[in-house]
DNA sequence: GCACTCTGCAACCATATGGTTGCACATGAG
DNA sequence: CTCATGTGCAACCATATGGTTGCAGAGTGC
């Protein structure tokens, strides 16, 4: 079990270590579910790129998509921020109890 | 501030999304500041490559370092973590409160 | 049906990343 | 002093990463 949950976390993690795929969690944080397209409006990317972002933030477990009509709508997902934020949280109280605490 | 601290949550983050990067600052996690010899013992990786994820982790301000005679001292920081816990716990409550948070 | 929009795929590119080896330079131990 | 240890620097390499452009296909609106 800690190994894979250790390679989530570490997954969630290089998800997160990328400005484009920071602030497209923050734009999704809001709450409202955003196409692809809908987020390249305004970002200083094409709307590839913010496709691949969130395929990685979708394997990563932070992002969930739904075919909504011919538009597909990502939203996020919370738990997995969560769980990284409980990783961070156990490791000044030791690398051990940090996995178990998953 | 708030583009400031953005840049150094994305650093912290992309530190963290590194199996071996998370592996040696899980060791640090225990307390005791280790040179990166001694990191690079019983892992599957050189010394050099320590180092350099070393340097990465102090970029990141995640770790310091202190020179003890011949040999070079690695130490967690754990501010820093902390500010990527309240970072992460404020994102599903909407990021610009994630931000100021900080 | 036809045009428009959003998506998906593929090729391609420059640079970053993670890793190695090799060697020179301090510093501590004998 | 001499030798072993730990560090730092540089060159080098394969692959991953982030980004682009171009185009074909699927739904929607009229």
């Amino acid at each position: 079990m800690s190994k894979t949950t250790e390679r989530a976390v570490v997954d969630v993690f290089f998800a997160l270590g990328d400005g484009t795929r920071l602030a497209v969690v923050g734009r999704l944080g809001a709450g409202v579910a955003l196409s692809a397209t809908a987020i390249s409006d305004g970002a200083h990317v094409t709307r590839q790129a913010i496709a691949k972002h969130l395929r990685v933030l979708e394997d990563a477990g932070l992002v969930t998509h739904e075919k909504r009509g011919r538009e597909v709508l990502y939203a996020l997902e919370a738990r997995r921020l969560e769980e990284a934020r409980v990783f961070l949280d156990g490791i000044s109280a030791g690398w051990d109890r940090a996995i178990d605490r998953l």
